[in-house]
DNA sequence: ACTAGACCTAAAGTAAAGTTTATGTTTTAT
DNA sequence: ATAAAACATAAACTTTACTTTAGGTCTAGT
């Protein structure tokens, strides 16, 4: 398939200008061009998923540009883009562990104003907190904590 | 306890210009100062806390500053607290799931330039992919596509 | 009393990742 | 053939979240 600038922006939900952005940046190398005008074939699509992938890692556009250097020079960075992904995979799985510990946080403020309401009063849940947290809600707060 | 902004600083591994930052922006309405110079209480480290806990939900600083100031207005906004966490509980189970499928593909990635590694050739790896790729590593990225 | 180290402010500077603007070309539909 | 819509570029601008700089002040130890 061959898709339009304005076909992929729909596709990925990104704007117009930050493909062009990307592409600018050296982001999308084997990208086609008829009078001017961008064309991108399944490939650009995958490059496109894996550049969105990456900045989800928390890369930078100049280091997902340095990737994409490596897949250009071919077998010899094979290595060098195998240690990049065992990198990656490390970080993700750190991040989802930081994640976890943020959401205990989040769902205690959940069990935290919810109570606040029921009593309409933060003070009168500070003053008798020890008595009204259950232990299942004390240990999200002990978690978010640790 | 009593801080100091280094203190601080070691704690939360934040830069001293962060935090003061922060401070000036609003996010640390009690602190105290004594002549001039801040001093954070227990009170002010779990602000601090908070503070990192919603930058990790993706927060901006104006949009952490805006609860900060729901917190100064006192019982009139439980409500809107309320709220505003459970929002921040549904983004963050979002973006778990979105990281997951981020982890799905990193992970394919890996087995991929594993493969290549071993093949000594990204070429020999796409001629044969489909018997090469296993069941279990073809689902990794369908997932991560789906 | 003195000095090093930690603290302070205000203002200017910076990096990243785009967006906006101004102007022009290509494509598509009638 | 023409007009609207979609595409193109280069350059300037914007936002966010800081950092850096320059010039002071405070505090703690000797």
């Amino acid at each position: 398939m061959e898709y339009s600038i304005g076909q992929i922006s729909e596709k990925f939900n990104l704007t117009i200008s930050q493909i062009r952005y990307y592409d600018k940046e050296g982001l999308l190398p084997n990208l086609k061009r008829v009078n001017g005008v961008r064309k991108f074939d399944d490939n650009d699509v995958e490059t496109i998923f894996l550049i969105e992938c990456l900045k989800k890692c928390g890369l930078q556009i100049k280091e997902i540009k340095q990737f994409i250097e490596w897949t250009k020079e071919g077998d010899n960075t094979i290595d060098l883009r195998l240690k990049f992904f065992n990198k990656q995979k490390q970080k993700v799985e750190k991040e989802m562990q930081e994640l976890n510990k943020v959401l205990d946080m989040v769902k205690y403020k959940c069990w935290y104003y919810q109570k606040a309401k029921e009593l309409n009063s933060i003070n009168k849940l500070e003053e008798n907190k020890k008595d009204l947290t259950p232990s299942s809600i004390q240990k999200l707060y002990d978690k978010a904590h640790s």
